[in-house]
DNA sequence: ATCACACATGGGAGCGCTCCCACCCTACCC
DNA sequence: GGGTAGGGTGGGAGCGCTCCCATGTGTGAT
């Protein structure tokens, strides 16, 4: 913005070659200039950056895409039929790691909603045909063939949350394990005998190592794991309403009650008060993700949070690196990394 | 995906001139099936249909944008440094809505972060190249230069929630007048008579209307504006905070506020409640947003729902028909539409 | 002074597409 | 039978850039 702006021919927007001939040099030259290559003289240099800065020349992203086959852009894919996944921060916190990230590169964000079979469909072709320099997969079930489509397409990668232990693509994660035992210790510090949990579909990786990290910890504290003290929900609030009224019903001396999510957490408190039990004097209560309804609900929750914004700053990183990383996808994936970021437990009123 | 994807020289993916060649037509005219023209006949049609299904054929963008000049891409803009933004599904809700609209097009969507001075300025340089076909503005401050700037270059561009009342923009907005109204008439038909409310920031639109609202209904129902009961909150859990420190001291005989959003009836119900005051029985309690910290607040929290996912669509569908619109843009002017979508009070316990 | 070589530079050759003009062929009309 | 539309079609001319090769130009070694 500021000064105007001298055009071309036709009112245009500046090109390369007119910058040239206004620095009174070749095409070639100022295409190193813009590209910070190095076989540039310094005198040259100068006369080049102020062409272009009086021009306000802005780079052709297009021209610069189909000459040199790169896009300068990458996609995040988002599973948007789950509506879990809008009705959760984690999606806008997931972004905004991957702004942070990129604020510093000139890559461009694309989002894609791999939703319904005709868009999943388009989305293929649109990978396909090399639209990104790479992609970021976020929540990806365990059974969704598109990884293994970008594998093929030898397509820079990254996954949030493995979807097993052995992640062929570079992923990720949040350590839920510990933070499933660090909630689970913090309720036996806590005097807590009887801790049930509510778990996540277990189809999800992740939700599969909180309940590990459950059992662990009550194993370790030398607690027999009770089968009847462990309900199956699928994240959603209603979910966790029904999972509480089967751990009531199966173990009403239950005490203490991790569940895999925050919502899950707010279905199993409302149940727990139509019971007439108190929260935490009669039954703790621990959820995980520490999102806003964790702060909001009463009493507060304690919460096993979760670095999202990191998560997907780092995700963004590796990417980026993958990106950049010249070597053939054979040798790279020796090195695929598999990142684990800590969870913290916050400790409010519920517990 | 599924059948092998014949080549052309390189091992590359096939181009229009290998379709044609496949197909036994020339260039043009494969151009002009893949992109809809009539002039061709059924018999070529059905030829190139062929040949472009059988060699997996997808076209090259950069080389359709270079050629064409268009980009067949939105950019959303999000102002990112307000962290109010990220901290509510407002985000996550617009969005969700414009991918679904976006879903039956070709369109793609690229999310921009206007956070720092920097990412402003290399946002101004982006936009001014012209790499995108239009602009959605998400959440615009009155004097944010940015509005102007898109006007200047001619870039369609659509805001959510107008800036002021002869927003010159295209704009979405959410009756929030209206939702004050309701909101505030559903107070005064519970026998509520002392009622106060908690503004947002003022120089933001919206707030000012819900303001004109709760005033306006008071005024309606013959009741004084008294201003000990108007207290100014910046949309904030500690701005709501404040304003009902403030308000209580003001005028201890309250008995409702209407908050100018949930987070701030958050705060509100914190402080009421360190008064001991019993809500809904001491005082009632309305927000605006009907977010999820709505749902499970104790009590849930009556608030005035704004259809979020919806107007993110409204959004989309002008911008798409702005962009498709072939009238220069001094006639499209008079017709820039100001779209106001209703709001709708959802009842819970708080009231 | 001569040769070799590195570095700086100019510009041709595309990248894959759209646009558009020229061409051809088939009615159809006088 | 010749003339005239007009729909179908082919392909040239770019779009603005990067890549790379060919061409200087200056330096140091011989």
């Amino acid at each position: 913005m500021g000064s105007g702006q001298p055009r071309g021919r036709s009112g245009g927007r500046p090109t390369l070659e007119e910058v040239a001939a206004r620095a009174g040099v070749g095409r070639g030259t100022v295409s190193r200039v813009i590209n910070g290559s190095p076989r540039v003289s310094e005198h040259t240099r100068a006369a080049v950056e102020e062409a272009v800065a009086e021009l306000g020349y802005v780079p052709n992203t297009a021209a610069r895409a189909l000459a040199a086959n790169r896009t300068d852009s990458i996609a995040v894919v988002v599973p948007e039929p789950e509506s879990r996944f809008f009705s959760e921060p984690y999606f806008s916190d997931i972004i905004h790691g991957v702004g942070t990230a990129l604020a510093d590169t000139d890559m461009q964000l694309l989002l894609t909603f791999a939703g319904g079979d005709r868009e999943r469909r388009s989305l293929a072709q649109y990978l396909s045909a090399h639209r990104v320099d790479g992609v970021l997969l976020v929540s990806v079930h365990a059974d969704d063939p598109l990884p293994d489509l970008l594998q093929q397409l030898e397509i820079p990668a990254v996954i949030s949350g493995r979807r097993s232990a052995d992640e062929p693509l570079a992923s990720v994660d949040s350590d839920n394990f510990a933070g499933a035992r660090a909630a689970v210790d913090h309720l036996l510090g806590r005097g807590r005998r009887a801790i049930a949990t509510i778990t996540g579909r277990l189809d999800v990786y992740g939700a599969q190592r909180r309940l590990d990290g459950y059992r662990d910890a009550l194993a370790e504290a030398g607690h027999p794991v009770d089968e009847a003290l462990t309900a199956l929900g699928d994240f959603t609030e209603e979910g966790g309403r029904r999972a509480m009224t089967e751990l009531l019903a199966r173990r009403p001396d239950l005490d203490a009650v991790f569940a895999g999510s925050d919502v899950m957490a707010a279905g199993a408190r409302q149940v727990l008060r139509e019971a007439g039990r108190r929260i935490p004097d009669d039954v703790a209560l621990v959820g995980f993700d520490d999102s806003a309804i964790a702060r909001h609900m009463d009493p507060p929750l304690t919460s096993v949070r979760q670095p999202i914004a990191e998560m997907g700053r780092t995700m963004t990183d590796v990417l980026l690196a993958e990106i950049a990383d010249p070597r053939p996808a054979v040798a790279r994936r020796l090195t695929r990394q598999q990142i684990v970021l800590p969870t913290e437990l916050v400790c409010r009123a519920s517990s």
